[in-house]
DNA sequence: AGGCATATTGTAACCGATTACATTAAAATG
DNA sequence: CATTTTAATGTAATCGGTTACAATATGCCT
C-alpha cells in the first residue's frame, strides 16, 4: 500500500500539501492539486486510518454492547446503529455482555484503549458510577441508568403496560395475571408497575396473579403452567416480554385452551417472531428499529459536540392487535 | 490519560524500557521492571492501542460481514464469531451488505484502511477475484465463493436435502414438493439438487412441484399457497430454508390441513424460531454457532500465520425431528 | 589480564498521517 | 513604489507507541 510520502514524491511536492490536498485544508494551487490527484489516482493511494487517527484522536468508531446479539430483541437495534452509523462514516464494534459487569468492564477498557468514539449501551449490569467514568459519550437504550448525565433512549414501559392491561379489560377478559420480568430489571418493575396501576383496586385481584421470569420462553411456559394449576379461572395473560408470551402460548395451546376465547395472551416488545406464530401474538411494540436509530443519531451529536435537545427521549410504544386477543 | 513517556519519567527510565516491560521483550532488570511497574499502577497506564497499531501493522479487529442481522440465521452466527474473537483478544466490526457488491466493496475499502487483520464472509454478492484483492485473510461462510483460495465453512447441503426427502419417504408420505430458494444462491442450487437426486426418477415427479422462493416468510407462505392450489395431492413440503417452511406451516393451517397428519413439513437451517412454533418445525439443522466459531478460528489461524488442516470444512447438517412430521 | 558472551539501558529512527510555523511569491492597497 | 494581504508550499514537530542499534557493565573462561 502506498503511503502520503511516496504520494508526495510522485506529485513532486512534500507530504504537508498531499495532506492539505486530501482534508481540503489550507491553500494549494489547483494546478498542485491536480498533479497530487493524478499521483493518488495512480498509486491507488487510499490513507492510513490508524496513523490519521493517532494524530487526530478520531476512529470514526463507535461501540455497541448488548446483552446477546441471539436474544431477537437486538438484531433489529444493531441493525438500526449499523445502518445510522454507516451512513455517518462511523463503523460499529458488535460486543455480547451476557450482563456481566465483568466483561463489560473489560470491553470498554480494551475499546476506550482502541479509541472508541462513542458507546451505546444496552445493559444494566454496570452502575451509574461506572459508566461516567468513561472516557467516551455514551447513550443508553432501554435499560435506564438511573442517572441523569447518561443519555437515554427509553419507552413508556408503565403507560405502554397500563395500555395492554386495559385492552384485556375492554375486551372483556376478567381475570389477568402478569408474567413479570426480571426483578433487577427496571423496565420489568415499570411493566409490572403498569398492570398494578389498573388492577390493584379490582376485586379480583391478588398478588398471586404476578408470576416472576426471566424474559426467557422456557420459563414463560412454565410459569404459566403453574399460573393454570394454581388459578384456573384466569382468562388472559400480560407478559412483560414477547418472549415469555410465546411460552405462555405454548403452555395454553398444550393445556388444550382455545386462544383466544379461552385465554388471551399479550405480549411486549413487538419482535418479529411474534408474527411468525399462530395465532400471531398480540402485543405491547416498541419502535425497536426507531430507537436504536435515535440512540445513533443522539451518540453521533454527542460525538460531534453537538448539544442535544434531550437528555432523555421517550419513544411510544404501540398495540399491536392480533390473534392472541378477540376482537 | 496518560502515556509512555510519562511513565518512562515517573520511573526514571527510558521508553524503550517501558515498552520493554509492558511487551516482555529484551532485557530487563527486575528492580527496573519493578520500578516502571509501579510507575504504571500510579498513573493508571493503559497503552495506546492505536499508536502501537501504527508500528505494529495489527489492530486485534476483524470484521463480520452478512446480509442482514435481522435475517434470524445470523444472530447466532455472529455470536459465535465474537465468542471466539473475545476468547482471542479480537475485536469484531459488524458489517451488513444486504447482499449489495457496492456496499461490500466500500466496506472492506474502508476496513482495511482501518487496518483490520481478518475478514469472516457470509455473503456472495463478491465475484472472487474481488474477494482475492483483499488484503487480509478472509473466511468464507456457507455462500461458497467459488474460488480454491478462499477458506471456506459449509455445510453438506445437497446430501442434507437427500436425508430430508427421504426422511419424508420413510415417514410415508409420498408427494413432496420443494420450496426452493434464490437461484444466484449456490446453497440454494444444492438443497434443490439434493430434492431432485431422491424424487426425480418416482413417477410422481414432476417439475412443477418446485416452487422458487426468495428465502423469506412471506414468499414462503404465497408460494405454498399456489402450490396446494395447483397440486391438491402434495402430502409434504420440503423447504430450503425455515422461514420459507414457517411461511408454508401458516398457509397450510389457514387451509385447515392438520399439520403433521396431512400435510408435513420439513424446513432447512435450524434457526431458534422452529422451536418456538406449534408444531415445531421439523428441520435439517445446521450447527451454525459451531460454523461460527470454527469460521473464526480459522481466520484467528490465518492471522497468525498458522496453516490450516484444510481449506474447505464442510460439517455436517443433522435432522431434528419435531412436530410437523409425524413419527 | 584479555577476550567474549550475556545482561541492562538508552538514543533515535520509524510507523503514516496532521499541523504549527516559517518562507516566499503574488496580489491588493494606499 | 512601499506596504500589507493573501496564496502557496515546505520543514519539522507531534500523536504514542516499537525496535534496531549502540553503549556500557558484569561475569566467566583461558
Amino acid at each position: 500500500m502506498a503511503n502520503i510520502k511516496e504520494v508526495s514524491q510522485l506529485a513532486g511536492v512534500s507530504v504537508a500539501t498531499v495532506s492539505r490536498v486530501l482534508n481540503r485544508s489550507g491553500y494549494v494551487h489547483r494546478d498542485t492539486e491536480q498533479k497530487v490527484l493524478k499521483a493518488i489516482e495512480t498509486l491507488n493511494y487510499k490513507p492510513n486510518l490508524v496513523a490519521r487517527s493517532l494524530s487526530n484522536k478520531k476512529t470514526r468508531t463507535i461501540g455497541l454492547m448488548v446483552p446477546d446479539i441471539m436474544n431477537p430483541f437486538f438484531p433489529e437495534l444493531a441493525r438500526a446503529v449499523e445502518d445510522v452509523m454507516q451512513l455517518y462514516g462511523y463503523t460499529t464494534i458488535l460486543c455480547n455482555s451476557d450482563e456481566k459487569a465483568e466483561k463489560e468492564k473489560q470491553y470498554v477498557q480494551v475499546l476506550e484503549q482502541k479509541y472508541i468514539e462513542g458507546l451505546i449501551l444496552v445493559s444494566s449490569a454496570l452502575s451509574p458510577e461506572e459508566v461516567n467514568r468513561f472516557e467516551v459519550p455514551v447513550v443508553a437504550i432501554d435499560r435506564t441508568i438511573a442517572s441523569e448525565k447518561v443519555p437515554t433512549v427509553t419507552v413508556n414501559n408503565r403507560e405502554g403496560a397500563q395500555q395492554a392491561v386495559r385492552f384485556l379489560l375492554d375486551r372483556g377478559y376478567r381475570k389477568i395475571a402478569h408474567l413479570r420480568g426480571p426483578s433487577q430489571l427496571l423496565n420489568a418493575e415499570e411493566r409490572c408497575r403498569g398492570y398494578l396501576d389498573i388492577v390493584e383496586k379490582l376485586d379480583w385481584f391478588h398478588p398471586g396473579l404476578i408470576v416472576s421470569g426471566d424474559y426467557e420462553m422456557k420459563q414463560g411456559a412454565k410459569a404459566t403452567e403453574e399460573l393454570i394449576q394454581k388459578h384456573p379461572d384466569v382468562d388472559a395473560i400480560f407478559a412483560a416480554n414477547d418472549l415469555m408470551a410465546i411460552g405462555a402460548i405454548r403452555t395454553v395451546q398444550k393445556l388444550g385452551l382455545p386462544i383466544p376465547e379461552k385465554m388471551a395472551v399479550v405480549g411486549y416488545d413487538g419482535i418479529g417472531i411474534g408474527g411468525m406464530i399462530l395465532p400471531e401474538l398480540t402485543t405491547m411494540a416498541q419502535p425497536i428499529y426507531d430507537m436504536g436509530a435515535l440512540a445513533a443519531r443522539m451518540l453521533i451529536r454527542m460525538i460531534e459536540k453537538h448539544s442535544l435537545d434531550s437528555m432523555h427521549h421517550e419513544v411510544q410504544v404501540q398495540l399491536i392487535e392480533r390473534g392472541t386477543t378477540r376482537r
